[in-house]
DNA sequence: CATGAATGAGAATTCATTCAT
DNA sequence: TATGAATGAATTCTCATTCAT
C-alpha cells in the first residue's frame, strides 16, 4: 500500500542482490509493482533513497539491540551487541558500505551523523549506565567510547565476512576477542 | 614510461578529484598520455583498476607506518599510527569507500584480504614486540588486537572527516580518546 | 505514427543505400525522427530488426504476386512469376542476402521458415491449380516442386544481377531459358 | 608452415564456429599460431580473405565432384551431384552465405562470378556429355542449365538445413524431388 | 619476413529523467 | 496521485590497422 515503503524495500533487495550500478530504477519499480514516474513522487533521483535505506538499516539494528540486550551484566550486553553487529552485517554485507557510498555522491553526507546518532546514543546510554553501576571505570567518556566500539565492531563483522567461507570457529574466536577488547578497552571488572 | 603505473596514477589523481562515477575512461587515458585502447590492455574494465589503487594506498600507509613509527615507547608509537591512519583518511577521504565498493562489484573480492596482509603483519609484530617488551599483557592474541585496532583507527578517523568541517579540538580529542581506548584495550602499563 | 513501422522503413532505406555496417541506430531513428532510445522500445538490438524486414519484403512479393498473377494460363503466370522475382531481387539486390546473413547472427533462424512459408503456400497453390486443370503432370508434389521452383528462381536472379552490368539480351535470355526449365520440369505441356 | 594457407583454415573454422562479426583478427592470428602483424602480409583488410576462403570452398565441391561422380548414367551422376551439395551445404551451413556477404562489402563482388565458374564450367561439361550420349533433350542450352541447376541444388540444400533439425525422411524425399526436378527439366529419359 | 604493443575512431547500448495523459 | 512511452546524453569497450623493432 505504502508506495514510499515498497519503494525502499525494492530497493535495498535489488541492491543487496545484484549492487547498486546494476540496479536501474526500472528494475526498481517493477519490482514494486508500481509505475515508472511514481519513483520521482516520492525520491527526487536514483541515489535519494540512500539515506532513507540508511535509516531504515539503522533502526533495524537499533530495534534488534533494544529487543535483545536487555537488562543484564555489562559484559552480557556487549556480547550480544557485537552478535547483533555481525549478525547484521552478516545479512546486509556490502550494503552499508554501497549506502555509505551513495550517500557521498549525493550532497547530503552531513546527514550520515544524524541517522547514526540513535544509534550512538543509544550505546552511550548502555555505557553510562554500566559506569553508574560502576562496573566499568568511571573516567571514561561515553561520547567517544560509544563511536570507537561501534566502529571497531562494523570493521571486525566485515573484515570477518570478507572471507569467501569464513569457518565458525574463526568467527567465534574473533568475536570473543572483540568482546574481551571492548571490555578491557573500558577497564571492565577492575 | 611504465604505462600500467600511470593509468594508476592518472586515476588515483581523477578519483579523488572528481569521484569515481564523474571519471571517465577517456579522462583518465588523456591524462596518463596514452591511447583510449591502451587502458584495457592493462586493465580489463573500468572497476578493475580498483584493487591495483587499493594496494597502493596500502603500501602508502606501510610506508608512513615505517618511516614515522620508530624505535619509541609503545604508547609513542600507538599515538603516531593514530596519527598515520587520520592524516591518510583525511587525504584520500572518499577514495577508502569508493576502492572498496568498487572491488565489491569485481570478482576479486577475496584480493582484499591479500592486499591488507601486509598492513596487519606490520601492526602485529609491533604488538608482539610491544608484548616481548613486557608494555603490555603477555595474553594478548596479536592477530585479533593488530585487526581490531586497524578497523577501530580507519572507522574513527572516518568518522571524524565525515564531519564537513571537524573542529581541529574535536578532532584531537577523538584521537586522544582512540590512544587511550587501544591502550587500555592491551592493558597498557598495568 | 507507427514508430515501430517507421523504424523498419528507414532501416530498408539506409541499409539499402549504404550496407548494414555502413549504417548506425543513430541515423536510422535520425531518418525516423524518433529518439535514439525509443529504438530499443521496439527491438532489443541493431540485427533484431531483420526478421520484420525480411517479413516486409516477403509480403512485398507476395502483394507482386497476387496483383500480377491472375488467371491467365500457367505458362503465362510462370512468365510472370519469373518477372516478378527478378525484378525484386533487382530492386532489394544485396539487401536479401544481407537480411539472411543477419538472420542467422540472431537467435531466430527457425523463424525464416515461418516468413517464407506464406509465399510457399501461394506458390503451391498454384500449382495444384495447375495440377487440376491437367496443364502439368499429376504426379506432381506441388510440395516440394514450390520450394524448388522458388530457389531457382531466386538463385537465377541473384546471378543475373551479380553482373556489374548485365546486358538487357542476357538477362533475357536467362529468363526464358529459367521460364523453360521450370516448365518442363512439372512436365508441362506433355 | 605456409602461413597464408593457415590463416584462411583459421579464419574458416573461426568464422563457421563463431560467425564473421564475432571473429576478430586477433583470434585468427592466435589460432593460426601467428603474428598480429603478419596477417596483413597476406591480406589488406578484414575482409579480403573472403575471396580465397570462397576459392578454397569452390574448389571443394569441385574436388568431391571430380572424384564422386564417374562415367556413369546421368542419373546416377545428377544423384550423386545432389548429394555432393546437400552434404557440402550441411558441413559449411553459413559459411557460403557469410563469405558472399562479405563479398558485398568489398569491391571485388565481380570476382565470385570468376570463383564460381569453375563449378558452373564442370557442370556443363557434364550436360554436354549426357546430351551427345542421347540422355537428355538435344535443345537443351548447358549454359543456362548448368547454372540453374546448381542454384536449384543450393538453394534445395539451404531451404533443408535451416530447419533446426530435419529428420533424415524429410531430407531423402526433398533430395529425391529435386532429382527429378532436374531430370525432369532436362527431359531425361524422353 | 615477422612481430605485437599501441592506437583511437567509432558505435551500440543503457538508463535516469520527463511529461502528456 | 499515478502512469509509462519517449527521450538523448553520455560512456564503456571493441578491434582493425599501424609501425618501430
Amino acid at each position: 500500500m505504502d508506495k514510499r515503503q515498497r519503494i525502499i524495500d525494492s530497493a535495498i533487495k535489488l541492491y543487496l542482490r545484484q549492487g547498486i550500478e546494476k540496479t536501474t530504477i526500472t528494475d526498481i519499480v517493477k519490482d514494486a509493482g508500481i509505475g515508472q514516474g511514481t519513483y520521482y513522487l516520492y525520491f527526487s533521483s536514483k541515489l535519494s533513497v540512500m539515506p532513507a535505506i540508511a535509516e531504515y538499516m539503522v533502526n533495524n539494528v537499533l530495534r534488534r539491540l533494544e529487543s535483545e540486550v536487555r537488562d543484564r551484566s555489562f559484559k552480557r550486553n556487549v556480547e550480544t551487541m557485537v552478535s547483533v553487529f555481525f549478525d547484521n552485517t552478516e545479512e546486509y554485507k556490502e550494503l552499508t558500505k554501497l549506502v555509505y557510498t551513495g550517500f557521498t555522491q549525493t550532497e547530503e553526507v552531513g546527514r550520515w551523523e544524524t541517522i547514526y546518532a540513535p544509534l550512538y546514543e543509544w550505546v552511550q546510554t548502555l555505557i553510562d549506565r554500566a559506569r553508574s553501576d560502576g562496573e566499568i571505570s568511571p573516567r571514561t567518556s561515553s561520547f567517544f567510547a560509544s563511536r570507537i566500539m561501534i566502529g571497531a565492531m562494523e570493521s571486525a563483522a566485515e573484515q570477518v565476512y570478507l572471507f569467501d567461507d569464513p569457518e565458525q570457529s574463526f568467527i567465534d574466536e574473533y568475536r570473543s576477542a572483540l568482546v574481551d577488547h571492548i571490555l578491557t578497552s573500558l577497564n571492565y571488572g577492575k
